[in-house]
DNA sequence: ACCTGAACACCGTTCAAGT
DNA sequence: ACCTGAACACCGTTCAAGT
């Protein structure tokens, strides 16, 4: 990386350097095409146009490449879920509708990445990297819940298990969204983003103290 | 099956009529020795002890012996569920709060069968009999909140959309056990039941009428 | 009617070897 | 330092053939 970079250097992004990004690219591409079970470390070298064995110079196995899809899938989540709480920025309560919202929607316009971000190849372990950011989601809740205590929206007490119904709230209903197991005749009747709103306006009003 | 039946004629039970429950069996116990991914078609065969090519006699393809091994799962997960709810004859909330804890012990004991029933490779479509007993199961949730609603626990309205928000914290809950996904400092101080009696007991303040 | 043996096209992974 | 080619042990699935 040279001092200055106007001009960008257009190095050719393929076969020098950034195969790993490549792969990262072409793994995405046979998820959101094929699904979960698509997705090969060889076909993602092929699509690469790189040997089989190439994909091993980057990455220790094919976990470990998985692990590298599912973290762009959080950052991406995350990410979509600030700028929808950030419209918000004087109603606590609001923010977090709002960002759950963006949770589920993201959800559902990407749910092959989700069932990965959560699925058996990853699970979590021996990648620091990814239960950095599920931890750092974690505490971004537990933080936005405490704002609504101190703004007199949601009951006083230890936030942590008001946060963990919600999260677990919205993660049931992304993973029903993304296995798509919606009853028929709820599907029917409400969007997505819908039923994520309808759903913390419920526990919302059991959070409420009571008035 | 003769007319009269005592004394059971005591078949043989492997090679000689019910392969297809052998392979049944072989699979669950490759799935709770390996997880999901270690269920394959062949270790399933092999454990029954028979050839490669003999499953494709009882089952069109691998997918229909693991919505073979969900169907089963899906059947004790709602006899555990019924026989907590019964303990509670006349308090219809009681009985709806232990019928989730049910479910999430149930989970918790067998992680990966609940990882399967949602799995990809089963994925609802194409069998009728899993569709069948999911429909049972809502349908079951939906009910239990009317019975709700008409003791004057739960809210006058649809109950589809409460019964849905209680179906979404219940099957939040139980994915992230399935996916050692609870946060450690919540995991540290709840047991799985607990936690679900407590989510329950939130969102029945949020669905209990103004009082 | 039910099962076997051999085959095909795919995997993930390893390892010597190339440049 | 980075990639290739060939190999190994595994899959799911098919198909002729056995009894």
């Amino acid at each position: 990386m040279p001092a200055t970079r106007r001009r960008a250097p257009r190095r050719r992004t393929y076969h020098h350097g950034n195969l790993r990004a490549a792969l990262v690219a072409a793994a995405v591409e046979l998820l959101e095409a094929e699904g979960p079970l698509g997705v090969s470390l060889r076909g993602a070298a092929r699509r690469a146009g790189v040997s089989q064995a190439a994909p091993y110079r980057h990455f220790r196995d094919k976990g470990a490449l998985l692990a590298a899809v599912a973290e762009q899938g959080f950052r991406d989540m995350a990410a979509a879920g600030a700028r929808a709480a950030e419209q918000y920025p004087d109603d606590p309560a609001r923010a977090l509708r709002a960002m759950a919202a963006a949770w589920v929607r993201f959800v559902a316009d990407h749910p092959s990445h989700y069932r990965l971000m959560l699925g058996p190849s990853v699970r979590g372990r021996d990648h620091p990297s990814l239960r950095a950011s599920a931890g750092a989601a974690w505490t971004g809740l537990v933080g936005a819940v405490a704002s609504c205590q101190r703004a007199g929206r949601v009951k006083a007490g230890d936030p942590m298990p008001l946060a963990f119904a919600l999260w677990c709230l919205v993660h049931g209903l992304a993973t029903l969204i993304a296995d798509e197991q919606i009853p028929p005749a709820v599907r029917a009747a409400f969007s997505p983003a819908l039923l994520a709103e309808h759903n913390m306006d419920l526990l919302l009003e059991g959070l409420s103290r009571r008035s």
